[in-house]
DNA sequence: CGGCGCTACGTCCGTC
DNA sequence: GACGGACGTAGCGCCG
């Protein structure tokens, strides 16, 4: 038994539900997934090595993150932050 | 002046702390993260084409998480017995 | 000027945005962010107690955690339960 | 058999290490951490609240952070991204 | 638009 | 006392 078939195939496209198919999904996913764990890992060991040759990584990570906001969203929260910070008195 | 120097560089390790080193690092990082990013799409894809063929994606994902849950269980587990021996003083 | 509007009032439900509201709301998170650090400081306590009459701490983490996690890991096996008579046309 | 004793009693100060007493303190942290979640909760019914009658939350966020920060350190991490966004040419 | 899962940050502990 | 590692928590983004 080669294909055990789940549910009751009440399905409307494609094949049959196989088991074989869904144990072939469920791996692809699951080496996908070590990848970007291994990716993650090799971000890490960037910024240990910055760190490591005097830079703050907490100022990089900074950085890489107003990179990838596109200016009018940093302006707009900035200008969101001033306004409360005046209605605190933190001016 | 090609490698402009930051801060009072009053660091202990390594050279100057200069603006192109910072730039590489930031790239680095910039790259690493895109191919995570590229990474995360794929698995995106992989959920969108097992639900393409009548899979239910929120049951993958349950899958996924419990073979996790499970072998980070049995790491545990056996973490735990070790700390126990230690603590009782079978070590 | 008891209670300052802030931005241009463009918003749609209840009355309008004041910097006198606003504070009553930034007191009130703080005040309970001061009583959950105060309980966490109390954990730490607890902890030392238990290390000061000779228990070791890094056992008991583990035993709560582990507590937590028999928790956890029955819940999502009922709620894997149901999901899989949901895919399985069994509801 | 009201308290067994555990290890060999290998210890310096107190009396002995029972399981009763172990089970006393992990029973305490368990319900400190309750009151713990429990605050956790309190605060976020407080910010979903002020989101309720327009305030940004992330911004409330962004306030409550830099009031927790005394004012040298913020400064010096303002300065210090200053210095960082120059060397990138991000001015 | 709300809920959930994942990612990332800050905090705390143990080590050197 | 500082550094690095681990944990728990909080913010963000995707999915439904």
């Amino acid at each position: 038994m080669p294909t055990t078939e789940l549910g009751g195939n009440s399905k409307i496209k494609g094949g049959p539900i196989s088991a074989d198919r869904l144990k072939s999904f469920v791996e692809r996913i699951e080496r996908l997934e070590e990848e970007k764990s291994s990716i993650a890992d090799d971000i890490k060991d960037v910024y240990t090595e910055a760190k490591s040759v005097g830079y703050d990584t907490k100022t990089i990570r900074k950085i890489i993150k107003l990179r990838k906001m596109d200016a009018a969203d940093r302006d707009e929260q900035e200008a969101l932050l001033e306004t409360y910070k005046f209605a605190l008195g933190m001016m």
